[in-house]
RNA sequence: GCCGGGAUGGCGGAAUAGGCAGACGCAGUGGACUCAAAAUCCACCGCCCCGCAAAGGCGUGCGAGUUCGACUCUCGCUCCCGGCACCA
């Protein structure tokens, strides 16, 4: 491999100076990895193998903001490094390009999706490459190239051939506006997320994905794998897990005889089967199927009133957050299993028909809900756990049976198993599990996404075969949906009608698209052997570079894409098709860049006020506060923002772009347009180079942490990155005179911090503290320009410490300091554990626990010189004086405490 | 309401097997260089008391506790951020 020349371009003429120009340097070096494929890895049975993986970015019209160099710079760092430790890196990157944004686009304004998409991938591969991350550019993908999405709905049929995909009748989130179905997570407060767009419910038949019946191992295999506690503890209560028993109740006449149907009956999940004694009701959903049955004529006119008025407020979603219960009697009775006595049938709407059995038995005395429910309609309320006061509130507590028949006097775990055998025994119900984790709605009415490998014949699904694939999408008139509900590709008659191979007989091509989830489910499988043009991957690839070593991206994807590609990795390990259950061993997310932004407050009439002269009001169960003026609370205002870049400041304040008295308020927000807040890589780069915005952001605090940006400071990293070069370079290009070819004295004070920097530099990194070892190297950088030598071995330490953090100046100053190979696989430096000890030690000298002076020592001093010396020194004998000294605490080499008295 | 995370100078943050709080950087102040400015370099930079300094006192959200010693451990609060919200 050879290198481009460094010539005189880095020589400033003008002044005569050689300068740290990042300019220059970086596009050069970007140049050069991409044209000598640097980065490019194979399968290497001879090294270990290390595969750490950005999160799939979607390639949004607007391109890459500050956040997303925040997780790639730590993958890159990471990545380095490996390299350096001799590990064989797999390090991706790639498109996750389905979506609804361009299709949205296409929508307004004809162009294509796939024109749009692929324009937006432009932008975002030249900004990542601008960054000079490491990837392996040959193994990019983007999920909307038919060379991908076979795959995807290859696995589509796997997933059908194990019984795990199915059609289904059910009620979807319909949005009229955008003409689409949108799942659950695109819904926010009865609004589409995009746009904002009223939802309504309606049934269609839609291909739903088994992944409940993955729930037992999705929960297991949290345990066998490193991530955040928080983002475990997000899985498993969306699985939702819990125990209990289904019991049945069978329909009674009011006086408790008992209906002979043999229909007759409705189950209930509950945790507690140990009160089953004391329950006095049940409830059934709204929607459940059972309410018709067991509505008497009587009831019939007020549970219809109350089904029609809840079905509107599931539209509504929960913006009615009235916690008061709401319920309607049915007039109709159940039998109690346990007790034998008739108990009445409410309908209410605290009881969610996706969950459970969709029906209760109602526990007042140990369920809050409950209890408030009995209090409001005046139903019974009976105590069957003694320990609490039942008069005020239900009791969940531990205790005693009572009024329990057969389970008095037994604790609460007991009565559960007893209640639960007794059940099972009468053959009233049995213990069982149920889950909150719902099936997976896995159909979208959209154009943009993968077409499903399926066709339909006298109304029956059938797979296509796997030869048959891609199924490529067809070219439509209009991007718009039919309106109907029917998605776009229903009007392209000539592609939906087909005929079904073997028989003949006419079929009609499934017209629903895969979610955006589908193709993001499984590329971190493709990137292993991102070319086969004959299988999805090659097993033995497979085998080599899974599972993902390390994997960082967003905690917004701590439920969905971390739980749905689980779901999809454990059928593919039970098709024998990978190697290990869980795809990503570890994973850790990063915090999200806040940006400063800065508000001021206007009127109906357009008249700005600072933030002095309003009142903040926060209002019960509001989402967001509003805002007054403090002088006149009839006044409301409205929230605006002055672009950060308009900004003005006086004596270290900021003020309105135009209206010189009205101070502004600095706010750290989430960054957005509409908050004129939104920082642009391309931006920080061009002023200070992609080496100080990848430090900066590394520099800010620690990977996890929420932080602020903030422009300013990048400066202070691109000084930083600057000294380095002067440090090494004089003025003329050439290396200083004072990097000295001597070998380096083992005892000089620089040799020694050398060799503590690199030690505290490969630590951090080990354990991403990313932030605190920038600080060793500075420091390092700090103690090397008051030194009157740099011996070359310390400076090249230094460079290829540097590397990951800052490659283009290393891969820089490597090349000048006379080495013609990159430094990407140079050996990452090591450190004498030796050098690593001080020689002196400074002792802190407490008197009762408070600082007094300090003392140097050799570090081999004994615990009674340690001692002396302590005592010797005059402040510690001024507080000694005149007091008996009560006992002495050494902590060798770190601090001496006397306590006096 | 529940679950998870957090609170340290003017700002971002350091410091955990309990042992010198404020590393490193930003901002600020003073100085050097310069005709001047920028850049660069050097010094100072938690708060209070104080003419200055020394000496001293106070300081890691609040209140207790354990300990010779607590940013760090225990208990009880407050506030902030993220997630889920009638999950039987």
């Amino acid at each position: 491999m050879s290198q481009p020349s460094s010539s005189a371009e880095q020589y400033d003429g003008q002044s005569g100076r050689s300068r740290y120009r990042p300019q220059e340097i970086e596009p050069k070096w970007q140049r050069f990895w991409l044209d000598h494929k640097t980065f490019k890895v194979e399968v290497d049975l001879q090294k270990p193998k290390y595969y750490i993986l950005d999160m799939f970015p979607y390639p949004s019209g607007t391109g890459l903001h500050v956040g997303h160099p925040e997780g790639y710079t730590a993958t890159d760092i990471i990545a380095r490094y490996k390299r350096m430790r001799g590990f064989n890196v797999l390090h991706p990157m790639g498109w996750d390009a389905f979506g609804l944004p361009a299709e949205q686009y296409a929508i307004e304004t004809g162009t294509h999706p796939r024109d749009t998409t692929a324009r937006n991938i432009g932008t975002f591969r030249r900004q990542i490459q601008s960054l000079g991350f490491s990837y392996d550019w040959d193994r990019e993908i983007s999920t909307c190239n038919p060379d991908y999405y076979r795959w995807t709905q290859w696995i589509f049929l796997k997933l059908y051939e194990r019984g795990l995909a199915y059609m289904a009748e059910v009620p979807v989130n319909w949005c009229p506006v955008l003409g689409t179905v949108l799942s659950n997570e695109e819904v926010i407060d009865g609004k589409s997320e995009r746009g904002g767009h009223e939802v309504i419910r309606k049934p269609m038949l839609q291909w739903m994905l088994r992944i409940t019946n993955y729930a037992e191992r999705l929960l297991a295999g949290l345990d066998q794998i490193d991530w955040p506690d928080s983002v475990k503890e997000m899985q498993r209560n969306w699985i939702g897990r819990s125990e209990g028993a289904r019991i049945r109740f069978h329909l009674c006449t009011p006086e408790g005889a008992r209906f002979s149907e043999g229909d007759a009956f409705f189950d209930v999940f509950t945790t507690r089967p140990d009160t089953l004694f004391g329950a006095t009701y049940c409830v059934l959903a709204p929607e459940h199927p059972l309410v018709d049955r067991v509505t008497t004529a009587a009831q019939r006119d007020a549970v219809e009133a109350y089904r029609q008025e809840a079905a509107r407020k599931s539209d509504l979603a929960r913006t009615d957050l009235v916690k008061e219960k709401t319920g309607v009697d049915t007039g109709g009775y159940v039998l109690n299993p346990a007790t034998g006595t008739p108990i009445p049938i409410w309908v209410a709407d605290y009881v969610l028909i996706t969950y459970g059995t969709g029906a209760i038995m109602a526990v007042p005395s140990g369920d809050q809900r409950d209890w408030e429910f009995a209090r409001r309609f005046d139903l019974p309320i009976i105590e069957v756990v003694k320990g609490g006061d039942i008069g005020k509130e239900a009791y969940v507590g531990e205790g005693p049976h009572v009024n329990s028949g057969f389970l008095d006097r037994l604790n609460v775990a007991d009565a559960k198993k007893k209640m639960t055998a007794w059940l099972k025994e009468h053959g009233h119900g049995e213990g069982t599990v149920t889950y909150k984790l719902r099936d997976w709605l896995f159909s979208r009415q959209r154009y943009w996404g993968e077409p499903f490998p399926v066709i339909h014949v006298d109304g029956q699904p059938y797979p296509l075969s796997a030869n048959d694939l891609p199924l490529v999408l067809p070219e439509v008139e209009s991007f718009r949906p039919t309106g109907t509900g029917e998605p776009p590709l229903a009007a392209v008659r000539e592609w939906v009608e087909t005929v079904a191979p073997g028989t003949g007989k006419p079929a009609l091509r499934e017209t629903n698209t895969m979610p955006q989830w589908a193709g993001s489910c499984w590329y971190f499988l493709r990137f292993v052997d991102a070319n086969n043009a004959e299988r999805p991957w090659d097993t033995d690839k497979e085998r080599y570079w899974m599972p993902v070593d390390l994997y960082v991206g967003g905690v917004e994807h701590a439920v969905l894409h971390l739980l749905y590609s689980r779901f999809w990795h454990h059928v593919l390990y039970d098709c024998g098709l990978v190697s290990t259950p869980e795809p990503f061993q570890r994973l850790v997310n990063q915090g999200m860049i806040l940006g400063f932004s800065y508000r001021y407050y206007e009127d109906a009439a357009g008249n700005c006020y600072s933030f002095h002269q309003v009142q903040k009001i926060v209002q019960d169960g509001a989402e967001e506060p509003t805002y007054v003026l403090a002088a006149r609370p009839d006044v409301a205002l409205t929230v605006r923002y002055a672009p950060v870049e308009q900004v003005r400041w006086k004596d270290e304040k900021p003020y309105h772009p135009e209206e010189a008295e009205l101070e502004l308020e600095p706010q750290q927000d989430k960054m957005s347009k509409s908050r004129g807040n939104v920082v642009n890589p391309d931006a920080v780069v061009a002023e200070y180079g992609a080496d100080a915005l990848r430090c900066y952001e590394m520099f800010m605090g620690p990977l996890e942490q929420v932080k602020p940006w903030n422009t300013r400071s990048v400066a202070g990293v691109s000084r930083f990155l600057a000294r380095v070069w002067s440090l090494l370079i004089g003025d003329t290009g050439e290396v200083r005179p004072q990097v000295s070819d001597e070998p380096a004295d083992r005892q000089a004070h620089l040799t020694r911090q050398y060799h503590k920097k690199i030690k505290k530099v490969s630590e951090d990194l080990d354990g991403m503290r990313f932030n605190t070892a920038l600080s060793a190297l500075m420091e390092f950088v700090n103690e090397a320009q008051k030194a009157e030598r740099l011996p070359r071995a310390l400076a090249e330490g230094l460079v290829l410490a540097l590397a990951p953090f800052a490659p283009h100046l290393a891969e820089e100053l490597w090349q000048r300091l006379g080495h013609a190979d990159t430094l990407a696989y140079a050996p990452w430096p090591t450190y004498d554990p030796e050098l690593v000890k001080d020689e002196t030690l400074t002792v802190a000298v407490q008197v009762n626990g408070k600082l007094r002076a300090t003392i140097e020592i050799a570090a081999e001093a004994d615990q009674a010189a340690t001692l002396a010396a302590a005592r010797g020194h005059e402040k510690v004998q001024l507080h000694l004086e005149g007091k008996t000294v009560r006992r002495e605490v050494v902590i060798p080499g770190k601090l001496v405490n006397f306590v006096v008295t």
